[in-house]
DNA sequence: CCTCCACAGGAAGCGCAGGAGT
DNA sequence: ACTCCTGCGCTTCCTGTGGAGG
């Protein structure tokens, strides 16, 4: 009769979550569990504004999912309400440069951050500039601006927009902008602009990667505002976090894997988390990874990686360049495309490698040569169900498909 | 000890698409 | 409407290298 009214009843009276957007990336907690240092770090930096003071500039660098982008909100948010109560202008902008990708953007972000009327487009990124200027000089408000992931920005349009952006103060009679920059590559700032690089880093911050034992803290704390007393069994957040730890310590990490796993649990219907809830959501998260890897791959890297599942299909599970360059040829003359030379072959499987798609080392095998051995490393039926959504590659993946799961179900 | 295989992987540059500036 | 710029996929040319066989 009414075939959504269950789906809509079981939604509304969750068993398992209490509220899922805690687990969610870009919620800030009540409190950062090993990361009191850090925060006090920051706080530090940042309270000079507090007495009308500009701040130094700061620079956080660390690995992905080590709480960089949380611990800077959890202070600026502080500080914000700790200066309006003692009557101190402060206002802290935040901008992503992952997704506002463009000088423009950057600056328009900032400008409306400063309450500066942009337009959408038609101004040069000069003429915002000014008027970020300008407004900076005749405010009587402190500007805190975080650049997160910074090195985004600057890998794809170069460095000039921060200059720019450390100059502001020095064409002000009294500073008045500070900036937060963030980011994920450890030897980004060694690429920057010796200029930049000093006054951007006047103070520096590293954010170390997590161990299991404090992912569980995290987790544990996290899962008490999330969940439903009782919905998780004990071992479920320890399993969460020594997985996740495995992986560089990734906060995000493990909470992906708690909600995902809680998702499944909730879908089923089940009335507990289980561990086997877990394993299965990181299969879920691992497919849906390759999934998104392949589909964003030009056609020659999936003829390659199509060539890889091929060669290593069967008795023998790894195979070398050469032979892979062999069958990545017979598959394009197949498809009567023209094939690429080794040597992108070859760095198209150092990119599958960096992917985490196939994994290779170098051997020598002495008078035979050098090459490197490869094998796959990620599931083979998620690999093949991603690449059949191309259909450039018409009938070769199912040949493959069947290559590769009947010799090894024949065996 | 030297050679020489079968590649690895750096450097430079090309053609193209798409986006921005003018 | 036009040029300029940039990133990407790729080629060309290159130098480098661990160790089995001579």
């Amino acid at each position: 009769m009414d075939p959504l009214g269950d789906i809509f009843k079981r939604a509304l009276k969750s068993r398992i979550f209490k509220n899922r957007e805690k687990l969610l990336p870009d919620y800030v907690p009540e409190a950062l569990p090993h990361r009191e240092e850090e925060i006090r770090r920051i706080a530090a930096v940042l309270a000079p504004s507090l007495r009308g003071e500009k701040p130094s500039n700061l620079f956080i660098y660390g690995l992905t999912g080590t709480g960089k982008t949380a611990a800077v909100r959890y202070v600026l948010s502080r500080l914000e309400a700790s200066a309006k109560e003692h009557g101190q202008r402060v206002k802290a902008i935040y901008v992503n440069a992952r997704y506002r990708d463009t000088p423009y953007r950057v600056l328009a972000d900032i400008g409306e951050g400063m309450g500066v009327s942009v337009p959408f487009t038609g101004l040069s990124t000069g003429e915002i500039f000014g008027r970020i200027v300008r407004r900076a000089a005749d405010s009587s408000t402190l500007y805190i601006v975080v650049l997160d992931e910074v090195d985004f920005l600057v890998k794809r349009r170069g460095d000039d927009v921060l200059y720019k952006l450390t100059r502001i103060n020095s064409e002000l009679k009294s500073s008045r902008v500070s900036l937060v920059g963030i980011t994920n590559s450890v030897d980004f700032i060694e690429s920057l602009d010796p200029r930049v690089k000093s006054s951007l880093g006047e103070v520096e911050l590293v954010f170390p990667p997590y161990n299991a034992e404090q992912l569980r803290d995290i987790l544990s704390a996290r899962a008490a505002e999330a969940f439903q007393p009782n919905a998780l069994e004990d071992e479920v957040i320890p399993l969460c976090s020594a997985l996740a730890a495995r992986e560089h310590g990734d906060a995000r990490r493990a909470l992906d894997l708690l909600r995902v796993a809680g998702e499944m649990a909730e879908r089923e219907g089940g009335e507990r988390v289980r561990r086997e809830h877990v394993m299965r959501a990181r299969e879920e998260i691992e497919r849906d990874r390759v999934v998104e890897v392949i589909r964003t791959l030009p056609l020659h890297g999936k003829l390659v990686l199509l060539a890889v599942i091929s060669t290593t299909a069967g008795g023998r599970s790894h195979s070398t360049t050469g032979e892979v360059y062999e069958k990545y040829k017979s598959l394009t003359r197949r498809l009567s495309l023209e094939t690429v030379t080794l040597r992108r072959v070859s760095g198209i499987l150092a990119e599958l490698d960096m992917l985490g798609v196939i994994s290779g080392r170098v051997i020598s095998k002495g008078r035979y040569g050098k090459t490197r051995v490869l094998e796959l490393s990620a599931d083979l039926a998620a690999l093949l169900r991603a690449l059949s959504e191309d259909i450039a590659l018409g009938e070769l993946v199912e040949e493959v498909k069947r290559e590769a799961l009947g010799k090894r179900g024949g065996m």
